[in-house]
DNA sequence: AACGTGATCAACCGCTCCGCC
DNA sequence: GGGCGGAGCGGTTGATCACGT
C-alpha cells in the first residue's frame, strides 16, 4: 500500500510557479506569515499544495536568499563540510547564509562531485580514489589502506567532535568563514577546523591521481593523532605539496596529473584567499615556498590545513581545468584569462620546521 | 535548420522526524 | 506508548537551455 500523496486533492497545479503565483504567495506570507503550510494556499488564493508552497518559498522566494556564482569561499566551506557532514544539506546551508540547501545540493552535484571525481577524489569519502593510483603506489595501496583503517577510529572520533562543535556552537560558520576566506585565522579558529581539515591532511598526504613521481613512491601516513590532541599538540605538523606539471616552473596546484613536492620545511605565509583568477597569488605561494622566504611573522600562531578550490568552471576551455592541465605547459599565469589552477593545498604550518616533517613521497 | 547530447536547476516525491493528542 | 499530521530533508526527475554535429 502506497504512502498517500501529500495533496490529496485532484487538481492542484504541479509544476513551474507563474509570476502570478509568486506574487500571491509573497503578498500573503508578507502580510500573514506562512503559518500552516497547509493552509496557506487556500488562504493565498492559491492552487498548490503546502509542500509546493513552503518549497518556493524556502527555495526561492525568501527575500534572504543569494543567487547567482558560488564564491570560492562558500564552495570550499561546501566541500569542508560536506567532508565533515556528508549529505546533509541543510545542515551545510545553515554554515551558508543566504544559500539553500536546495540550491547547494544541485551545486555540489553539477559541479562540485565532478570535480573532486575528475580530481581522483572520491566525492562521498573526500579520499582519493584507489584505483586511480598508479601501478606502483597501487602497490602500496595494501599498506596505505591498513594505514588508514588503524586511523579510521581516529579520523571518525575526529569527524564526530567537530560534528558536535558544529552542532553546539553557531558561531563556529563565523570562524570557519573566517578561516577559509581570509588569511588571518587566529590559533582558534584553527584548532576548531583541525578535525576537519585533519581529514584532507590525510588526503594530501597521498599522491594524488596520475602523479608523475617515482615508482615505488610510497605515502607514509603518519598518525592523525595530533589533529586530536589539541592540547599537547596544538598545530601538528603538516605536509605541505606543492604541485606542478613536471616543468618545473609554473607551479600549478592541480589534482590530475601533477607532480607534486613536498615543501614542508618551513612555516609559509598564508596567503590571502582573494586571488584573482589569472593565479597570480599562486605564482606568489609558489615562489615562497621555494625559496622559503615568505613572512612567517604572518603566521601568528596559526597552522592549518587549507584547501583552495578554483572557481574557473571553464571546462570546455582549451586550457581549461581537470586533465588538460598536464598538457598545457605549465603556465598558470593567466596569459589568455582563465586560469589553469584547480586545486591547491596550502598548508600552513607553525611546527614543521624540518624537512624530515616530508613523508617519503618523493 | 534540425537533431542529439549534456548541463543546469526548479520542483516533486517519498521518507523521517517531531510535536501534539 | 501509539497514532496522527505537519514540517523538513535528501534523492530524483524533468523542463529548459546551450552547444556541437
Amino acid at each position: 500500500m502506497g504512502r498517500s500523496p501529500c495533496c490529496e486533492k485532484v487538481g492542484l497545479k504541479k509544476g513551474p510557479w507563474t509570476p502570478e503565483e509568486d506574487q500571491k504567495l509573497l503578498a500573503y506570507i508578507e502580510e500573514h506569515g506562512h503559518g500552516c503550510w497547509r493552509a496557506l494556499p487556500a488562504k493565498a488564493g492559491l492552487q498548490r499544495c503546502g509542500k509546493s508552497c513552503r518549497l518556493r518559498w524556502t527555495n526561492y522566494l525568501r527575500p534572504d536568499i543569494k543567487r547567482g556564482k558560488f564564491s570560492i569561499q562558500e564552495e570550499q566551506t561546501i566541500i569542508q563540510l560536506h567532508a565533515l557532514l556528508g549529505n546533509r544539506w541543510s545542515a551545510i546551508a545553515t554554515h551558508l547564509p543566504k544559500r539553500t540547501d536546495n540550491e547547494i545540493k544541485n551545486y555540489w552535484n553539477t559541479h562540485l562531485k565532478k570535480r573532486l571525481a575528475k580530481m581522483g577524489i572520491d566525492p562521498l569519502t573526500h579520499k582519493p580514489k584507489s584505483d586511480a593510483l598508479s601501478p606502483a603506489a597501487a602497490a602500496s595501496d595494501h599498506s596505505k589502506t591498513v594505514a588508514n583503517l588503524s586511523h579510521i577510529a581516529q579520523w571518525e572520533s575526529a569527524r564526530l567532535e567537530a560534528e558536535a562543535r558544529l552542532a553546539r556552537e553557531s558561531k563556529l560558520r563565523a570562524v570557519a568563514a573566517t578561516a577559509t576566506a581570509t588569511a588571518t585565522a587566529t590559533a582558534a579558529s584553527a584548532r576548531t577546523m583541525l578535525p576537519l581539515l585533519g581529514h584532507y591532511h590525510s588526503f594530501w598526504q597521498v599522491k594524488p591521481t596520475g602523479a608523475a613521481g617515482p615508482s615505488g613512491s610510497t605515502v607514509d601516513l603518519e598518525s592523525p593523532t595530533s589533529t586530536l590532541s589539541f592540547s599537547e599538540n596544538l598545530f601538528p605538523p603538516i605536509t605541505i605539496f606543492e604541485g606542478s606539471n613536471g616543468s618545473g616552473s609554473g607551479s600549478i596546484l592541480e589534482g590530475e596529473a601533477a607532480e607534486w613536492k613536498c615543501l614542508s620545511k618551513q612555516p609559509y605565509q598564508m596567503f590571502d584567499t582573494g586571488f584573482s583568477r589569472d593565479g597570480t597569488w599562486l605564482q606568489e605561494y609558489s615562489s615562497s615556498a621555494v625559496t622559503g622566504s615568505s613572512s612567517c611573522a604572518d603566521l601568528g600562531a596559526g597552522g592549518f590545513t587549507y584547501l583552495v578550490l578554483d572557481n574557473s568552471d571553464d571546462q570546455n576551455s582549451s586550457d581549461g581545468c581537470g586533465d588538460s592541465n598536464s598538457a598545457n605547459g605549465g603556465s598558470s599565469n593567466g596569459e589568455g584569462g582563465e586560469n589553469k589552477i584547480y586545486w591547491s593545498s596550502i598548508l600552513n604550518l607553525v611546527n614543521s620546521s624540518s624537512p624530515s616533517d616530508c613523508p617519503s613521497v618523493f
